[in-house]
DNA sequence: TATGAATGAGTGTTCATTCAT
DNA sequence: GATGAATGAACACTCATTCAT
């Protein structure tokens, strides 16, 4: 019985990495649900057991796949660290993704976060940018940070910057290897870290 | 000829203001074109006469609005102010498109920047970014910005932030009025500004 | 504009007399959207300019072909012959619809009737029925019919009859000529107005 | 194997039984081969080892229920009753199914006895039309009833008059309760019975 | 016998685009 | 220029049926 709702997450989990690599190709509009399908080797009408609609398939790329980055991000959070090692922290996994799992980083930069249909259907999208919102609140709390900026649009800057940079990756107008990474982390932290610590 | 010409081009403008109020409104792949011709008051064959496809409508789009903001991000290049300042410029004049025209960011938003085909088809859509990074570049060169940022990614992580608060203006999850573009102004040139200045 | 709006309304009609035909032939589920547009030599895509779904075409089939019908049958309601004649005419009327709208019938009987869901959507469906046991009660009141007679049962009973001619001829298990049709009126009112009349 | 047989034939009646509670309720077309299985308390695909197809099924609702009541016709007319009451007879067992087996006479009236496809597949539907046509004759020829009406045609009359009580009580457009049935089969007897003898 | 995963043919509907008027 | 009837490619989704287990 186990085994059996095991091999039934298989299947599962061999779709949406199907609906992964493909929507990270085409875009989710441009792709048929018999891409997917040919993708995962299946029938299109198969993916009907696992999913409702196309529609569904794309909420499940990201609640299966971003769900971990933002676990990842809540228990930063948790830590006792100074809010600035906090924020760069954050800044590290999200970026790092780019090398991880590049298709989904593909999915999430050019479906969500512009969407406010999708935005409706998925609570977590903003995650991210409510945990830098309260690292940055915590820090001037602290003394970490100055007082003087509104944390509403400091997080919003700081998560755009992150956001940019994917976005750059994913277009193709950064330079996008190991070490770009490495480099885009330290400019960020520069830039954005500095600027919202005391001068 | 002239009036003829006159009259031609208004009635293209026309339709094209229709389509930005449409695709603000339902997004340019929920959006037909019917609507268009509704909300222009005329019949959907006669945007025939005056775009080749409803693609090439949202690529028209894009040029006779945003290339107005291009300009006068060109021209801010050319002044000869300190870098700083130039910066700055630059994004209180993106920002504050947001109050003078509030439908053409919401396409510009949802739309491009995130389309590997749209950026394709649309050569300008990186020219902000550039801009900015030329300004960097600059700054960098006459010592009032710190040597040791890369221009590429500083000017990545510049311009996200910039476009993140208008992202949160047009999906509703930063406040959007008035004193909230210049708060938001001030905090963005706080950090980023501070940021890439020597400390 | 009347020219024009004739000529709307004939292609309409062109597409539902098309549609009779085929629903006639293969029942409504086994006709598809584009059998009914071969029939009627256009494609199948501009069925959906003149009807919003199959299933309306189904509903216009009846009520801009059996209103005719329920409208004949009113008039004869407001003759002040004596109601066993009305009952005769109304049988009539009904009857020969088989020769002259055979298909009409095919459609009418086969696909109405007998369909809650459709009977729901169309309110006239029971009319004729209605009709037939207003005129029995008039003649019970009258002293025409006999008064032991339950008008609502009565009329069920005189309907199912004319209703039942009807698919005997539909469905090939009557002999279905003009002469038949003569001789299936003349039973049809010896058996159900005798016994409807006083003995 | 006399047991194994029973167990058989137990599952595929618990099988037929819930067909038929599934098509009175939505439908023969709208009920999917699922809610058959799903009514039944056992996987869809088991269906298949006691049924050919979906179609199958319905046939075999109508065959293993409705041969029954055609059972009980042939044996009024072995009777040798006045044709009168055999008449009666025959009408009061097809009505008193009502009481009895609602669900069944709702798939019987809602599917069967308009499809053309089904008649040629099922021979025995028009079998009490037939009986009924031998009686009528048979009273003829006794005297019992006039020598003037087509018996063909007074079948239908007859027949169709039954056929539109059960519709009625079906489409729950005739009072259905027991006493109506009652009162219904008075009706008919009075209005065709007498129609059909001698005035 | 029993299950339910897998298949894939079938279809209504949408909508960008064309073009005769 | 202006209209809107006409076209037809495209596509998500359903569901009866099969079959390995």
């Amino acid at each position: 019985m186990v085994e059996r709702t095991q091999a039934v997450e298989d299947k599962r989990r061999q779709l949406l990495d199907a609906a992964v690599r493909v929507f990270a190709r085409k875009g989710f509009h441009a792709s048929r649900v018999g891409d997917i399908a040919e993708e995962a080797g299946v029938a299109h009408g198969l993916l009907y057991h696992y999913f409702k609609s196309k529609d569904q398939v794309l909420e499940a790329v990201f609640h299966e796949n971003w769900s971990v980055l933002l676990a990842r991000i809540a228990s930063v959070e948790e830590t006792d660290e100074p809010a600035p090692d906090q924020l760069r922290h954050i800044a590290t996994i999200v970026l790092r993704t780019w090398l991880h799992l590049p298709d989904v980083v593909r999915v999430v930069i050019r479906e969500f976060g512009r969407s406010p249909e999708l935005a409706e259907r998925i609570g977590d999208l903003a995650q991210p940018i409510d945990a830098i919102q309260r690292v940055i609140e915590r820090g001037i709390g602290r003394g970490e940070f100055r007082k003087d900026v509104d944390p509403v649009f400091a997080a919003a800057v700081v998560y755009g910057s992150i956001d940019e940079l994917l976005t750059g990756w994913v277009l193709g107008r950064l330079p996008a290897g190991e070490d770009d990474v490495a480099a885009a982390e330290r400019t960020l932290c520069e830039v954005s870290l500095l600027g919202l610590q005391e001068p």
